[in-house]
RNA sequence: GCCGGUGUGGCGAAAUGGCAGACGCAUUGGACUUAAAAUCCAAGGGGCCUUUAAAAGCCCGUGCCGGUUCGAGUCCGGCCACCGGCACCA
């Protein structure tokens, strides 16, 4: 493709200017001034007046996932949501909303730092290098983001209302009696707290932020921790090392405390079922029993917690983990040195060793044993790593029959298997069964199950044992506390000091918010220090205070600044708070603004415009939208920045300082973007697509709309330049459509002989002649109302791909139409105008000037109606199908009565040989439809 | 192993239970051109029958098997394949 199908490198920088110079997509905060002359003012009658909340048209928060500015610049999969999102944009600014769509950068991270430890150059340089080329990327697209808003993780502007979103954390605990994050002043403390010293260690130990001394991913080859959703089969996420457990002091959030809400919540939102099933999973909730074993021989009791108490006669062993406290004590002598041993190598196993030789079980015997509280029956105490510290109380009762991971280790241990649960079908081998199914020899001296469904069993049970003080109901999560602590250099400070008591214990205390921010040090060497200490203790200036208390020298993980941001949007140059009430209450609230209700109440019965944005606009509000109206993003969020940010936002709700008890109201993810091989984009495959090489020869606009019309946007699909180059001529048609074609071979013509580009030329062409202020002909306007109706209900169900495939229809037809009626073509370019915004803004002002008009702004234009009575049509074509079987097509009246179908079926050409001789049994007329004749 | 998703032309894809393949790519033919590019027009799931050729006609066709229905890509049951997530969580 050689010829260029419009001048897109003339326009596009063009209108990108424009729109920067008037700041089109600029979004208004209650009480702020929109001044003359700004569309937004012009369209809602607000320019020069501070319109309160009430006065603002009704909001619409439409929200990117924000990227890391990495150094390898955008890839074509960024632009896809943005594309997407942009266009709805678009579409709701027309529709009548206040559009927030903000744009900012999630710029702590690790290969800045790493770039820093390799040359000494200071992440911030290499950070805002980045944030620099990605700006210049994404503005190229012609995106309409309200830069005004944009913000940036690193900015201590920024990080300064992160760590105070931290302090808020620190300062509050969890009252289970309240389900509710509340200040930590309202702790009470127990009695037995009575020096000072004692009240701080509970009160520190209640927090939502908390130091635990707990073994912890260790990442040697990062030189730092990592979350457990940081670590992918026993290997660091960010490059693929090798993670090690280790214990440390480090920082965690308690996010444990809210896994209750953080599942029944997920009902109310409006996410993809295989989401919500991806953050189930992870959060893990699971009911059961805990069960008391009583030690032989020791005071000590044992605690399991099972999810198959109805088992519970088939517990022939017990299984700790090795890091269980009570070990030590219950170990016989002759054994102690076996379990040290296993203990001892247990602890030097990686993740990825438990995981890869997960399918040979190891373990010793303690030499206890501990009494089954069901039939008193002695059984032995093993530990084992199959059995995780960190999940349930750290022990298990072990019934072989039926758990798969029991039953291997008896097997290998030559441990007893005993049946205790009758599978419903009697050919099904009961050993390794672990279905429900009806119990078994499970009769003790107090207490029978035997002959009881698992269900039944599971209750009689469970009551049994909670009358008797044995155990009770329990329920218990997958989901851990947050580690929250980093060893790195490129990360927000903790606002913490450490203090000594006067016996000479450690505690730590929050700096006061008026501190903020609390900047890094500068360092030469970024590396972490040769005995583990994070890079910051470097900086021994910095960490030691004059009054002899030290800085907290972890930093925060990169989670932190996207856990909040997009409340950050909401007010983003507020010095006084993270987010203005006000704003948060606008943007975040779901209470429609009474202009809104006062306008909708009005009726009318002619589709205007008007009429139509009412409708649009009810049909939202009935949906209500609390939180970021749609925020789109990629799958690999799905259970780390979502389910923090869920986190955060709910205490920051709880705290009184957010609106609503989800962020998120509808999220949409996505689909992958593949390279032209079908395989996965990777350097390393050298199937990469650079944006920037498609801009320079099909334009923005193109781009844009490729990226929608390849699929459905959830999709994964392939990139195909072939497609491109089919929407870049799609656009070309549009440009002839308009333009005049002896003009455009003049302009092209003063092109080639230009030095340089210049949008001037742009003034050589003229409009199309077909083009005309005539009234169009019913067929026009049917073409067009059938579009319009297509393209805005596929916008309102995000379907990009088929309201483009409508206006190529459009297109198609139009080519054909000797005139081209002002009042069919300019509706058109409205359509247009979110998809191809420069293309469109060019076409919308020649259209204006040529016809002396001042064109008013394409962005806040009405969006057009479609008048449904246009697209009737008096005459339609159904088919004839005999015994299910399609025979004949007719053209009958559309309103024609089943009597009058069913005749003009039965005489119909090609159906009549298909009745003659035969007994017509049935005849099903579907009004508009079709018939269907059915015969013996 | 568990959970979720997806299977439709050569390719990307469309189809409130009612004409399968809209729209686009690639392909083929034609117009324009000295020629090419670009543009415009047209053809197009597979097979059979007939024919100089075409049209018309008939049969088959939405991963596989079965069911519901006058009618199934669409709904139900059972499989298979691929993609994504989780995975010793008791």
């Amino acid at each position: 493709m050689s010829r260029r199908q419009y001048p897109f490198h003339l326009i596009e920088p063009k209108w990108q200017a424009k729109w920067e110079m008037e700041q089109t997509f600029r979004a208004f905060n209650p009480g702020e001034s929109v001044p003359n002359g700004h569309p937004f003012g012009t369209r809602h009658s607000l320019a020069g007046k501070n319109p309160s909340a009430t006065e603002l048209p009704p909001k619409f928060y439409i929200l990117d996932m924000f990227p890391y500015p990495s150094g390898a610049g955008l890839h074509v999969g960024h632009p896809e949501g943005y594309t997407a999102t942009d266009i709805l944009s678009r579409y709701r600014r027309a529709c009548g909303c206040n559009v927030l769509h903000p744009m900012g950068w999630d710029s702590f991270g690790l290969p800045a730092e790493q770039y820093a430890v390799k040359t000494g150059q200071h992440p911030r340089k290499t950070t805002d290098e980045n944030i620099a080329n990605f700006t210049r990327q994404i503005k190229s697209l012609g995106f309409s983001y309200d830069w005004s808003r944009e913000v940036a993780t690193t900015d201590p502007e920024y990080f300064r209302w992160t760590q105070w979103v931290f302090l808020q954390i620190y300062n509050s605990w969890f009252n289970p009696e309240t389900n509710r994050a509340e200040p930590i002043s309202t702790v009470k403390h127990p009695t037995d707290c009575d020096t000072d010293q004692k009240k701080r260690a509970y009160r520190d130990s209640k927090r939502l932020a908390f130091v635990s001394e707990a073994p912890v991913n260790w990442c040697p080859e990062l030189g730092t921790v990592l979350a457990n959703e940081e670590v992918i089969d026993g290997k660091s996420e960010v490059g693929g090392f090798p993670v090690i457990r280790k214990p440390m002091r480090q920082w965690m959030l308690r996010i444990t405390a809210f896994a209750e809400r953080l599942l029944a919540d997920l009902d109310t939102i409006d996410w993809s079922e295989s989401l919500k099933e991806m953050q189930r999973n992870w959060i893990g909730r699971s009911e059961g029993a805990g069960v008391d074993f009583q030690v032989d021989g020791h005071a000590a009791k044992i605690r399991v917690f099972t999810t198959r108490p109805d088992t519970l006669f088939g517990a022939t062993y017990m299984v700790l983990s090795p890091e269980y406290k009570l070990v030590k004590e219950l170990t016989t002598p002759g054994q102690a040195a076996a379990v040290n041993k296993y203990q001892e190598f247990a602890s030097g196993r990686s993740d990825l060793e438990r995981t890869e030789l997960a399918k040979e079980k190891t373990g010793v015997f303690t030499g206890a044993y501990a009494i089954n509280p069901v039939n008193g029956e002695k059984i032995p105490i093993w530990i084992a790593d199959y059995v995780l510290a960190s999940y349930g109380t750290g022990a298990i009762m072990a019934v072989p029959a039926h758990d798969t991971r029991d039953f291997e280790f008896a097997q290998k241990f030559n441990l007893p298997i005993v049946q205790v649960v009758q599978p419903p079908d009697s050919k099904t081998d009961w050993q390794g069964f672990v279905d429900e199914g009806t119990s078994v020899n499970s009769t003790g001296p107090e207490i029978s199950i035997t002959g009881l469904s698992t269900t039944e069993a599971k209750k009689k049970i469970t009551a049994w044992l909670e009358e008797k003080g044995l155990g009770k109901k329990t329920i218990n999560f997958k989901l851990r506390d947050w580690l929250f602590s980093r060893q790195r250099y490129w990360g927000e400070p903790f606002p913490i000091i450490w203090k000594r008591d006067a016996a000479g214990n450690l505690y730590h205390e929050a700096l006061p918010e008026s501190t903020l921010p609390l900047l890094p040090p500068a360092l030469d060497d970024y590396k972490p220090t040769a005995d583990g200490q994070p890079p910051l203790a470097r900086a021994t200036d910095w960490v030691n205070l004059p009054d002899s208390s030290i800085r907290e020298t972890n930093t925060m993980p990169q989670w932190a600044g996207s856990c909040w941001y997009y409340l950050r949007y909401l007010d983003a140059k507020n010095a006084q708070s993270f987010v203005g009430k006000e704003a948060e209450s606008y943007w975040m609230g779901t209470s429609a603004s009474p202009k809104f209700k006062a306008q909708s109440s009005k009726s009318g019965d002619i589709a205007t415009a008007a009429n139509f944005e009412l409708e649009t606009l009810n049909f939202e509000l009935g949906k209500a939208t609390p939180g970021v109206d749609l925020y789109v993003g990629g799958t690999e969020h799905a259970v780390l920045h979502l389910l923090y940010a869920r986190f955060w936002h709910k205490v920051l709700h709880d705290l009184g300082h957010v609106s609503t008890p989800e962020p998120f109201f509808k999220l949409v993810n996505q689909g992958l973007i593949l390279g032209e091989d079908g395989q996965k984009m990777s350097k390393s495959r050298g199937n990469v697509v650079n944006p920037d090489d498609v801009l320079k020869e099909f334009g923005a606009d193109a781009f844009r709309l490729y990226e929608m019309f390849m699929g459905p946007l959830q999709d994964t699909k392939p990139w195909n330049t072939r497609g491109v180059e089919g929407v870049y001529r799609f656009l070309g048609r549009v440009w002839r459509l308009f333009v005049d074609e002896k003009a455009e071979t003049a302009f092209e013509q003063a092109e080639t002989t230009a030095p340089a580009p210049n949008a001037e030329l742009l003034d050589i062409l003229v409009l199309n002649g077909a083009i005309a202020d005539v009234a169009a002909s019913a067929a026009q306007l049917k073409a067009l109302h059938a579009c319009i109706k297509k393209v805005t209900e596929d916008l309102d169900g995000m379907r990009f791909n088929t309201a483009i495939s409508a206006m190529m229809v459009l297109v198609n037809e139009a080519n054909t139409w000797q005139t081209r009626p002002l009042s069919v073509m300019r509706p058109f370019l409205q359509l247009l105008a979110p998809f191809a915004p420069h293309v469109a803004e060019e076409l919308w002002s020649r259209l204006h000037s040529t016809f002396g008009q001042t064109a008013p702004s394409l962005t806040y234009a009405p969006w057009p109606a479609f008048d449904p009575s246009l697209l009737v049509e008096s005459e339609i074509e159904i088919p004839i199908s005999v015994n299910g079987k399609l025979r004949d097509l007719i053209r009958v009246a559309t309103d024609a009565d089943n009597a009058t179908l069913e005749a003009a079926a039965r005489s119909a050409e090609k159906v009549k040989p298909y009745l003659e001789g035969r007994t017509v049994k049935k005849v099903i007329v579907v009004p508009r439809k079709m018939v269907n004749i059915v015969v013996a």
